[in-house]
DNA sequence: AGCAACAATGACAACGTTGTCAAATACTCT
DNA sequence: AGAGTATTTGACAACGTTGTCATTGTTGCT
């Protein structure tokens, strides 16, 4: 393994101006940077973690806070966030309380690098008037909106469900239920507005008494479906907000004997670890949360980059699988 | 925070001295190393990680062969071991491929501490042919099987199964369906062993023909609930071998217009995240899979506690929830 | 008692990086 | 051009631990 060392000798500089350029710290001579990131690249240098947490003094904590009834949900944040801490070397701090005590008393920990919120904590007023007065920077995610500053990181939720709806529309749907997420979450609102548009730009009526409430839990996800399906003008197909909805409606169709994608298409959103449980597998969306997760903690590891207030749109996919399928002729 | 020379000032030794103790090395005096360990209990102190894998040549990678269809058993599991990789310092390498070249690989590399081995792979006998002859310990997860060696984790599979029978049994049941889960995985023998088991001891008739074959998939609980369903003689309760059955029995319960509990009770084995997703939540039986991965992880950690072919049987809990009720008077 | 052999302990360097401070160089202004 | 200041670079210590090797202490034997 090369070192800073070695990468100096080959840039004909001091070890000492690698570490600056490494770390990428100011004064540092653009032709001088150059050369030296040129050494790294060609030894192809990877930092020591071990070297370096033993002898900065640097934070090196991260808190995460979530309150999350989904456990598959928090598994996969909570896993996204220690691949990163591994990757720089990090520790992680995981929060589901999130009085102001709490928060306070992370914030005024020396250790702590900043914190990760995730939904709905993301939007909680007081969390982030709280945070705000404190010193410490802080990453939210799954949500645009600007609020009390704080870097950004979400998918395009509207243009997701838009690309879902249209699917489902492509497939000859024309009476497309929609559940709708808990009012608490951003993305909710974003995935009904989504769906929406994608109706209106096919011609089709949006308000056609199809869109209920859910609140992303499975229970609420069956129940609506029955609501859904004891419709007079019952739809063929049913958008539900994420994929645990989406279970509770193949649940719900099962009930009433109907084959799903024959008789009825469920979609869901998230492509979490239920989507492939389920049978049939579930259409989806797939956002990674891991990489959303990531990316916060790769924020928070390097401060130097000035992300304060700035909003990341990572991408998204559609995911087709057996869940879908086209209308029937009626 | 204390470091092993405080340690040394306050036990009136050499800071060498500490760092034997603490690493329990050979030749040491007992007096002396009660002591440091004394010492280092009232400063409270605990390892600097990043010091001891800057000087220490040790190797710092943990092999991990995982090759489950479940994303959320893959999850969990990935999760536990970087839990451990934290605590310890250490590094993870996930791999799901695992043919005689890529273990002869991961095993030739300097910086393997050793492989995890998670089912069906702890019984795979190929893998633990390659295994055995490499110098390199491994641990088996879920296993019992002496077999090859490696020290195996699991849970008393047979008496978690034996347990919730019994509880099913308590609640009036005598018709109790059992979904046998895939055959490759040591797990599924002994989670019927336990079924047959509690209802011998209950005066109950063991070849009753309700048991039917499944492979842990969600999509085999569904069509073997269909099946138990159609029987002249149906069962009032099924037990699925595994929470993803469970969670297939359920919807095959809502297609015949079942409701659960109240007309049949299912109990599912895992306690994944999937219990609790579900409507109604799953009574089922708890194993911590992160518990496991990280007390494995820990093994590999410390070589010096010799584990070789020995069996660590962790704990489990019965977990009532709400898919459970008393059978009905017929 | 005296000596060898071995067990137990200690002194000190080294790991690869960042922090501190001093030195060298470049830039600005008269 | 020369002084004064700002920028850029370098020398070296330090972080807390383990590795190497030397030193001291203990035991068993004649």
């Amino acid at each position: 393994m090369p070192t800073i060392i070695d990468i100096a000798k080959k840039a004909g500089v001091s070890f000492k101006t690698v570490s600056r350029v490494l770390n990428e710290e100011v004064n540092v001579r653009p032709a001088t940077r150059q050369k030296v990131l040129d050494a790294a690249k060609v030894l192809n240098y990877r930092t020591n973690t071990a070297a370096r947490n033993l002898r900065s003094k640097r934070p090196k904590v991260i808190a995460l806070l979530i309150n999350n009834p989904s456990q598959s949900y928090t598994q996969s944040v909570q896993l996204g966030a220690l691949l990163g801490c591994q990757k720089y070397g990090l520790f992680l701090s995981l929060h589901t309380k999130y009085d102001k005590k709490t928060i306070v008393s992370l914030a005024s920990n020396t250790e702590t690098i900043g914190f990760i919120l995730t939904p709905p904590i993301s939007d909680n007023k007081k969390v982030l008037e709280t945070l705000s007065n404190l010193k410490k920077p802080f990453v939210r995610l799954g949500t645009k909106h600007p609020k009390a500053g704080g870097t950004r990181i979400c998918i395009d939720d509207r243009q997701a469900s838009y690309k879902i709806t249209e699917h489902l529309i492509n497939l000859g749907h024309n009476q497309i239920g929609f559940i709708k997420g808990h009012a608490d979450y951003e993305t909710a609102t974003h995935r009904l507005l989504g769906y929406q548009e994608a109706l209106e730009a096919n011609g089709l009526n949006t308000n056609n008494g199809l869109i209920v409430q859910g609140d992303f839990s499975y229970a609420s996800g069956l129940v609506s479906t029955e609501k859904l399906l004891d419709l007079n003008e019952k739809p063929t197909a049913i958008f539900a907000s994420n994929d645990e909805m989406a279970a509770g409606a193949l649940a719900a169709a099962y009930k009433k004997g109907m084959r799903v994608p024959d008789s009825l298409s469920i979609v869901g959103f998230d492509d979490s670890p239920i989507a492939m449980a389920v049978y049939p597998r579930l259409t989806t969306v797939r956002q990674s949360l891991s990489n959303m997760i990531e990316k916060a903690v790769e924020i928070l590891a390097k401060p130097q980059t000035d992300n304060k207030n700035k909003i990341i749109i990572l991408d998204h996919a559609l995911v087709l699988r057996d869940s879908t399928g086209p209308a029937l002729d009626t």
